[in-house]
RNA sequence: GCGGGCGUGAUGGAAUGGUAGACAUAUCAGACUUAAAAUCUGAAGGGCGUAUGCCCGUGUGGGUUCGACUCCCACCGCCCGCACCA
């Protein structure tokens, strides 16, 4: 072999590593334990190069871990219910099993080539009975610890389909398929009691101290704990048995501002008023026709119905407010009805301006007494500001104090009640579809809803169903709903309605620990394993899927599932970028644009530059220059116009297949290049022209590996003298190790490739003795052995190493070549860099800044005067203000 | 709309408040070659200058500091999430 071969490398890499059975993960007791966890993905059939980015960092972990002394566990499933399953189905005629496996089979296939070190002994799908019979298993102890019930809830109905629409099927108020206005419709659904955690939830997030800062933000704000007031505002007169509203409000403080009551759609008084009058009820019927998510509630037209009735002001009986049905009100938080204060709160101002409603501000920035006109005055709460007309006697204060002030008066005077509120709802997990957990409990006529008995477990879904017509097949088919009540035995009815795919994924990382038990988990593999020590995954998933785990975690802990420690399952997260790619387009006659495939283009150079032109039989000339190649291309209007980095995407046609690269370049490069460039947290472009780059680099490196052999590298090697190229190299050797341990420690694999980079410059230009440069080279592969794994293999057996580099110890630095004698310090003069100065390492602070003074540039910019300032930082700089 | 994040050469990016642009891509020049590819060597933020050097420069506008890509305020643009996409 002559030159650097991925395709004869990697599979001899790969079989060496399974014959060893070097990635089977074992309980061992006498190695730290270390479990690296990417997110799974889910089975669209086809790998994408974020997947292989995502995995290979985790790999860079795991083999990291591993060659550190840990007994890593890294293992992989798959994330396979969901409804892309069913809609492949409804579309093309298959099966959702058939179609899940068949892409679990296929990705496998494709994943397996990147040389992962994964434990696939222990894969699973999420919907493997074996897996989701432990799920309901799970269920029924929830139910029994009072963490699962039932309640109404609204969901997406589509009247056409008579289906239930996902959030994503709702287009600008219509069904997907039947292009029909969706309306709401309420359901019995089951729920977990997530929010009694919420205090708890949002506590423990102290304590995730190797969590991104971002995600713990996030999560807090999600959970959303508040300190408020709830209290009533009677009614003028009683209706419908409704006395007054009762409001909650984090701004009581606000309350001599209230301009009108409003009540969500939902509320027991607007429905019960809805009965007798016509136009309100035509109203919340199109308010109804809004979809159900909060974001779409939020980006809709603030609308209002005046229903007539009137509240009492309670500081002020004589005081009467308007009471509004208004859109923008959530039944879900607080009790569904708010007073709005227009002054300070822009979108109750934008109200109030539409509907002509009164605007009293209740306090005023110190230093403009302006009333609020178009803009409402909303400062920090910690804002000193001051109050006009305060009810307990304020006159300058902050928010916070006159909040704390109101409740405070309010319940001493008994009007009212310090509340605090949370954000978080209850995790509403049925879903009316097929291709998901069955929920394990029966209907019965005389015992009511009955939990399945374990030993009956799993509840099997059955394979003969049919996706010819909308809706759950589990309701239409004929037979599978009819069971005996575990209970009395008589006839009685499944349920039909299947679990929430998030609650797949919000145990799999504990069912790894041991995917073959009889139950969930197995408590020694649980207490051995758990937590997952580092657990990587897209951002997207910062708050519902971690959120959802962390509550899962609690919850399968108060059953017996898993140990105290573990309720926060995660101990330390990252969350990597997307790989992006630019998007090829021209333009068809019609101006519209059209997109091409990267194979299909061509990139010049020519004008300077890079050019990207179609590929075309008219282009193929042999001996043309690109510039000519670019002349003719713009003659046939081949000139591709490029958007850089944007996010892959089939329809933009700009999606790179991880299986091409492989069999172009092979696993390592890709591996290369995408820890390469971006930092791992941020979005990484992927361009050709880097691919190729990674790929010439790993051939240089196997270069000179092989260079070095033939020139008896693998000898041994004595130790150096200082000064010579062998010390040299050494001592860069002991640099790249310190440099390359903390890129990895600090998930910082950009920089650690680029001192990889720097690193094998050093050795290509080192005049070192062949022995001394091999042991440079290994030292090299052990480094990339994380991120290359399969090329750092090739070059330690072709150097001399011993065994496997994957099983070899990580290596040190010796300290005494690490050390440096002197240090170059820049000079700024009135802070812009003007020079340098050579000291030695130790010199104190006087030593340097006669040195510095005595720096002719810092005597030309003195002209013979003294400085006004020097400041002089050791080790860092020297600062001459003159 | 609300919450969170990001913004640095032609490009990806580097930089504990301390030399802005490491490393790489693209580009240009040179070596090798009959030629090309591959490989190797070198140049390179923009502007002025033969040059020592000087001015400008990290999305925009302000501020704090001896010193700001980094901290604070406002704005602009892009990305993620918003509870039934996974």
């Amino acid at each position: 072999m002559s030159r650097y071969s991925p395709a004869d490398i990697e599979p001899r890499w790969q079989a060496a590593w399974d014959a060893d059975g070097t990635f089977t993960a074992r309980r061992d007791n006498d190695r730290p334990k270390y479990y690296v966890l990417e997110m799974f993905p889910y089975p669209s059939g086809r790998i994408h190069i974020g997947h292989v980015r995502n995995y290979t960092m985790g790999d860079v972990i795991a083999r990291y871990k591993h060659a550190t002394g840990h007994n890593v566990l890294h293992p992989m499933g798959w994330d396979a219910f969901g409804m892309p399953a069913e809609n492949a189905a409804m579309a093309s005629g298959g099966h959702p099993k058939d179609w899940t496996y068949a892409n679990i089979a296929d990705m496998r296939d494709q994943m397996k080539p990147l040389g992962l070190s994964i434990d696939w002994s222990r894969e699973f799908a999420t919907c493997d009975p074996e897996y989701y019979g432990q799920q309901q298993a799970l269920f029924l102890d929830f139910l029994q610890e009072g963490l699962v019930y039932r309640k109404n809830a609204v969901v997406n109905w589509d009247p056409v389909d008579m289906t239930v629409l996902a959030n994503e099927q709702v287009i600008d108020g219509c069904g997907w398929r039947s292009g029909a206005p969706v309306e709401r419709r309420e359901l019995t659904q089951w729920f977990f009691r997530i929010s009694d955690d919420a205090e708890e939830l949002l506590d423990a997030l102290d304590g995730l101290e190797n969590w991104p800062e971002k995600v713990r933000t996030m999560q807090a704000n999600w959970i959303g704990k508040s300190r408020g007031l709830q209290f009533a505002f009677p009614l003028t007169e009683p209706v419908h048995g409704h006395a007054g509203v009762e409001v909650y409000t984090t701004r009581p403080d606000t309350l001599m501002g209230a301009s009108f009551v409003g009540l969500s759609v939902d509320h027991p008084l607007a429905r019960a008023l809805e009965a007798d009058n016509p136009k309100l009820a035509a109203f919340a019927a199109e308010c109804r026709r809004m979809g159900t998510s909060e974001e779409e509630l939020e980006k809709a037209e603030k609308r209002g119905f005046d229903t007539g009735l009137r509240v009492r002001h309670p500081l002020d009986p004589s005081w009467e407010l308007p009471v509004w049905v208004a859109n923008f009100i959530l039944m879900d938080y607080g009790t569904g009805a708010v007073f709005a204060c227009p002054a300070h709160d822009q979108r109750d101002l934008d109200f109030a301006r539409k509907y002509d409603l009164p605007v009293r501000d209740t306090f005023l920035a110190l230093d403009d007494p302006t009333p609020v006109a178009d803009t409402a005055f909303v400062p920090p709460k910690t804002e000193p500001v001051r109050w006009i007309d305060h009810f307990a006697g304020l006159d300058v204060a902050t928010g916070e104090e006159a909040i704390e002030a109101t409740i405070a008066k309010a319940e001493a005077d008994g009007w009212g009640e310090g509340r605090t509120q949370f954000r978080l709802r209850d995790w509403g997990l049925s879903r009316q579809r097929y291709w998901g957990c069955p929920i394990p409990v029966v209907h019965c006529d005389t015992c009511g809803v009955v939990p399945e008995k374990k030993e009956n477990l799993p509840i099997r879904l059955p394979d003969d169903v049919s996706f010819d017509q909308p809706g759950n097949p589990l309701d239409r088919h004929p037979t599978w709903r009819d069971v005996p009540c575990p209970a009395c035995g008589a006839p009685a009815l499944r349920e039909t309605d299947t679990m929430d795919t998030f609650v797949d994924s919000s145990w799999y990382f504990a069912r790894f620990t041991a995917p073959d038990a009889a139950t969930p988990t197995n408590p020694e593999d649980a207490a051995y394993w758990m937590n997952v020590d580092q657990y990587i995954g897209g951002i997207e998933h910062a708050i519902l899927h971690l959120l959802y785990s962390r509550f899962f975690a609690r919850a399968m802990h108060r059953c017996g599932h898993l140990p105290a420690e573990a309720i926060e399952p995660f101990g330390a997260l990252f969350t990597q970028g997307m790989v992006t790619h630019a998007i090829y387009q021209t333009r068809d006659a019609q101006g519209r644009p059209v997109y091409h495939l990267p194979e299909d283009v061509i990139e010049l150079s020519a004008n300077g530059g890079r050019q990207v032109v179609l590929r075309h039989d008219l282009l193929v000339k042999e001996g043309a220059s690109d510039d000519e190649l670019y002349l003719l291309a713009q003659g046939n209007d081949l000139t591709v116009e490029v958007i850089p980095s944007a996010k892959m995407s089939k329809s933009k046609r700009n999606v790179v297949d991880p299986a091409a690269i492989i069999a172009q370049f092979g696993a390592d490069t890709a591996r290369w290049f995408v820890l390469s460039d971006s930092p791992p947290e941020r979005d990484v472009e992927w361009t050709a022209s880097g691919a190729d780059a990674a790929n010439k680099h790993l051939a240089r490196v196997w270069r000179l590996a092989e260079a070095c052999r033939q020139a008896g590298g693998a000898a041994e090697d004595p130790a150096a003298s200082p000064g010579t190229p062998d010390h040299d190299l050494a001592r860069a050797t002991a640099r790249v190790i310190v440099d390359v341990t903390a890129g990895i420690e600090g998930f910082a694999f950009n920089g650690a490739v680029a001192k990889l980079y720097a690193f094998t410059n050093a050795i290509a230009k080192s005049k070192a003795s062949p022995a001394a440069q091999a042991r440079a080279l290994r030292t090299l592969a052990q480094l990339m052995a994380p991120m290359t794994p399969h090329l750092a293999e090739e070059i330690w057996s072709m150097l001399g190493g011993a065994g496997l580099v994957a099983t070899t110890p990580w290596p040190h630095a010796d300290p005494a070549l690490l050390v440096e004698d002197t240090v170059t310090l820049p000079i700024q003069i009135n802070g812009k860099r003007r020079s340098e100065l050579q000291v030695p390492k130790d010199l104190d602070k006087a030593g340097i800044e006669s040195r510095a003074l005595a720096d002719p540039a810092v005597q030309r910019a003195l002209d013979g005067a003294a400085p006004k300032k020097l400041i002089v930082v050791p080790g860092r700089i020297v600062n001459v203000v003159v």
